[in-house]
DNA sequence: CGTTGGATTGGCT
DNA sequence: GCCAATCCAACGC
């Protein structure tokens, strides 16, 4: 089932660029956020913060308003055919990162959810950015502008230099849309399901295809 | 070991 | 709307 993205808003707050860039507590969402379903965690991160610290302490940064779940089983994830050397962190423990490179020149980063042992992911698609961060509107232009590559795979989430932190932005319901995610008709039943989650009217939820 | 194509983006038609 | 860029995992021989 989709959501239709022109229905009535009841919160027209989400409809511009709103989202006070000082909401964000400094502290990391802790592992117990991470190790739940994977669809429950990709509609709660919409709304939290995607903090990036770079060596010179530069901190970049923004709000999360799209995201796509990628489930045990689910034929469209990178971890279906089972583990390899790239995957290997789906399979580890949650709250730590995922950072693939595709098409060769685009990083991915997925803050990996479910206890240890199962592999999932919440690939981030977009950010409505801070000032000062650059636009993030697609899962490639997310890691451009945070600096994220595949040095930071297996990074844990919880502390260090990349972070989700609690921003207590509540994102109602009626202000999430949800849709097939992108890029994965290959995956048969799989890619129809509804998987991707965004903040309904967000000006930086990307295009999609 | 060679081939294929992808959880994408941006520039050109 | 179409396509090149460019790496590497997966799969077939």
């Amino acid at each position: 089932m989709v959501h239709d993205d022109s229905a009535p808003a009841t919160a027209a707050d989400y409809r511009r660029s709103t989202i006070d860039y000082r909401l964000s507590t400094g502290s990391p969402l802790p592992r117990a956020f991470y190790e739940r379903p994977t669809l429950t965690v990709a509609r709660e991160l919409l709304g939290q913060a995607l903090v990036r610290v770079l060596p010179d302490g530069t901190r970049l940064g923004g709000i999360v308003v799209e995201t796509e779940a990628y489930l045990p089983g689910d034929r469209a994830s990178h971890a279906f055919r089972g583990r390899t050397a790239r995957n290997a962190p789906m399979f580890g423990p949650p709250g730590h990162a995922y950072v693939y490179l595709i098409y060769g020149l685009h990083h991915c980063l997925n803050p990996v959810t479910e206890p240890a042992g199962v592999p999932a992911a919440v690939l981030i698609r977009a950010l409505e950015p801070w000032p000062g961060t650059p636009r993030a509107s697609g899962p490639g232009l997310v890691c451009r502008a945070l600096d994220i590559d595949r040095t930071l795979d297996g990074a844990d989430l919880t502390g260090g230099t990349l972070r989700f932190e609690a921003t207590g932005l509540a994102v109602p319901e009626t202000a999430i849309a949800c849709g097939p995610r992108v890029g994965v008709a290959y995956a048969g039943e799989w890619a129809d399901r509804p998987y991707r989650f965004w903040i309904r009217g967000n000006p930086h939820v990307s295009r999609g295809r």
